[in-house]
DNA sequence: TTTGCGTTTAACAATTTTGTTAAACAAAAA
DNA sequence: TTTTTGTTTAACAAAATTGTTAAACGCAAA
């Protein structure tokens, strides 16, 4: 196997990811891809077998690249806090780059419920576990209002994420520029700590 | 025109609705459709001329709708926090029938940009307007902490609307059935109204 | 009854999209 | 140089999807 091969390969299935994940195209056809990445169209077949089959290859990178970052910092040894201020810092940029990640797998998942097992293996290895001690701790401490672990990270999860999918609806609302959109979300992440904790995020 | 007429196109209407945006299926195709209703797949085209057509036939008439339920809640006379206590009640609620809208509103405008202005004069009238005198008056009082109207808006849209599009991935991960979800999202009427104001919602 | 009109269907046509294959091509190995 | 191997392309085939049309149907009015 050549390097050009590597580089081909890949080069498709960055495009592809940008075609799905960034732009949200998530018919996007397979003559899309290949005119994106300024190849022919028989190559994905050739690398990928099927359409398919490049989108579980594409999903499947993706999802173990982001849940390797998320659990690094959820398994920390940070105290509680500090945690979660990474954790939002983390979902939220990696959202700046595939902002349409989750709707993707949102619509992939209608479609072919059998496949969610395997997807959210990948995506997250329950990160309401990896945290549950410390928030039961914080809890008792009086520090926080009382919650379950798992309404504790959807609401995380919600605050970080639907701004992201929703870009186009929410700038177009709001009247924002890319860039004050982007501005927007930056600032989103010392909103949402405070909104979860009642009080400034730390740096 | 026949009372026939006004049925099976109002039929077909509900069965496109509830393959989009009760199933989530982004790409039903016109013969889906029709086979949801129970009609020859030709009658979409006469009903409709053609399915990107009846696509904004019926996103038009749900965001209508949805805009009705929201707009009379926030332009109420309630005060403040009875009045978000409301609006979470209506998102949920609306989201329980048909939680995959906003993530067909999401894929549709990526696609078409040029339909986003047309979709969000439809879905919100900038409903951080509707609030943003009272938001100031809460913050001024002190009983909340400072916040744009914008974040706050968003914030209360995220956490109602997020569980609902990603359903079937949290349904998973958390091994629930489609009851004890439902129960889920109820509870979060709740939840959410404690993540914002930091006490217990009012009935 | 039969005429007329809106509704529904089946069959057809056109387009889009995916998948296949044989040949051209390039670069490294013999 | 020739061969081999892997890469890329163009052309073709097959399938899926949308859109069109003429005819059948059902029912109400003449």
């Amino acid at each position: 196997m050549g390097a050009e091969e590597l580089q081909t390969e890949k080069l498709i299935k960055d495009k592809a990811k940008k075609l799905f994940f960034q732009k949200g195209f998530l018919n996007a056809t397979t003559q899309e891809i290949a005119d994106e990445a300024g190849v022919n169209r028989a190559l994905i077949h050739y690398y990928f077998r099927s359409r398919e089959l490049m989108l579980d290859t594409i999903l499947n990178e993706t999802l173990l690249e982001k849940k390797e970052r998320v659990r690094s910092v959820l398994s920390s040894d940070l105290p509680f806090r500090k945690k979660i201020a990474h954790y939002i810092n983390a979902l939220v940029d990696y959202g700046l780059t595939y902002p349409y990640l989750d709707n993707f797998i949102i619509s992939e998942t209608a479609r072919h419920p059998d496949k969610i097992r395997a997807f959210c293996a990948k995506v997250t290895s329950k990160s309401s576990d990896l945290i549950s001690e410390q928030l039961e701790a914080e809890i008792k401490k009086k520090k926080l209002a009382p919650i379950s672990p798992e309404h504790f990270m959807v609401n995380l999860s919600a605050l970080c994420n639907y701004p992201l999918l929703a870009k186009s609806v929410l700038q177009t609302i709001h009247g924002m520029t890319d860039a004050a959109y982007r501005k927007f979300l930056i600032e989103r992440k010392q909103i949402i700590y405070r909104t979860i904790f009642n009080e400034e995020m730390p740096d």
